[in-house]
DNA sequence: TCCCGGTGTGAGCATTTGCTCATATTTAGA
DNA sequence: TCTAAATATGAGCAAATGCTCACACCGGGA
């Protein structure tokens, strides 16, 4: 029998004992990016770690890349969650409650698994499928260019997407900044105070206390 | 395997000729980086490119992550005089004069080398003595801390090194989103203008508007 | 019950990696 | 000119890497 083009090397699990398997991977994966980082994650350090043998791992997982592309997947869908799940319910607030409220929703999200988090900024390359935990900020940039957008009059807005986008970037910066560097002052409440505040005095501020 | 204790494999050039090489081997790091990336930026690979045997490579840089700082330090002190220069320049300015010309300073130091700039943002992780380009920004705080600092009552800031961390931080977290997904918009104006209107609105919002 | 596809195994291959070292060549300066 | 130090060479090693493959095991449906 002629062997068929080989198309794709990565199975999906079908049985219940292959999910484990996948989710026993997933799980090392992740405590390998933890205690020892990004270059240290090789697929056989990863099969050691899950008690798994080589060769499972390569059942699901076509390199070492896709390995690491899950975790990222499931900590972006987690923290994904947590936001949208806190914006949505700010539909008819005021500007300084919904700002505040979003800030919130943010550093709630960056606390999540900040460890992890740290480890996949500071060490996985953005590049190809791994740049993907980068678009995260991007991921809730439609939800804050559709309120700007509905409130553009009311806050004398001239291009609300430009806005978002700014917006969006510098509490990237700040927040990004703040995870690598000072970790501690998400606990606390002076980065919240600050981010209202940048943001506040650049939608016009109305709302923007000294 | 006993691990012993390597102090400095690493020799300083002392004539012209091995200067020569050494230039020549951080030269061709940077090419390697720009063509294939930091995964492939192997010593050997370096010293092809170089045209040079691996053990010249080996008698100046002691591993792979010290080639790549090579040229992490140059293009940071390139970027570093260019900011400090302008900085330098602004003692007596006002406000929305000082910031705007700190902003197009920020910007044109991102476009000396733009795709460097972007390699080592992207692929290079922020680890050990890597880290130390994702530091930039920190570089010029001590200046704008200290020019907030100068002006705090005027302002009416309550704290002025707070408040450079903060727009450090944002300004880095915008330009590098910029830098990394819309690359053109380096070259046209709208950065520019968003960028001064997010400080000076955060500062107070006294020369917010023009 | 039995069979066959889904699942799990791990020795081990082909490369690539970072790096060494014995040797050769060039330079400075006496 | 001559010599010792500085510099350059590159074959090649030990270890690690990503990954394959031939085979064994398991489990659910006929």
């Amino acid at each position: 029998m002629p062997a068929r083009a080989r198309v794709s090397p990565r199975k999906l699990p079908k049985q219940e004992r292959s999910r484990d398997t996948v989710e026993v991977i997933v799980k090392a994966t992740t405590r390998v990016l933890l205690k020892d980082g990004y270059e240290a994650c090789t697929t056989n350090r990863v099969a050691a770690e899950a008690g798994v043998s080589i060769g499972s791992v390569y059942q699901y997982f076509p390199n070492k890349e896709s390995l690491v592309m899950a975790v990222m997947e499931r900590h972006q869908e987690e923290l994904r969650e947590t936001m949208v799940e806190r914006l949505a319910q700010l539909a008819g607030a005021d500007l300084p409650t919904a700002v505040r409220e979003m800030v919130r929703a943010l550093l709630a999200a960056q606390r999540l698994q900040p460890k992890l988090h740290r480890v996949l900024l500071e060490q996985v390359p953005r590049i190809g499928a791994l740049r993907r935990l980068h678009e995260l900020h991007g991921l809730y940039e439609p939800y804050v260019a559709a309120w700007l957008e509905a409130n553009a009059p009311r806050l004398g807005l001239a291009h609300p997407s430009v806005a978002a986008y700014v917006l969006i970037g510098a509490c990237e910066g700040v927040v990004t900044r703040v995870m690598l560097e000072r970790p501690t002052w998400l606990e606390e409440g002076v980065l919240e105070e600050q981010l209202v505040r940048l943001i506040l005095s650049y939608l016009g501020g109305a709302g923007a206390k000294r």
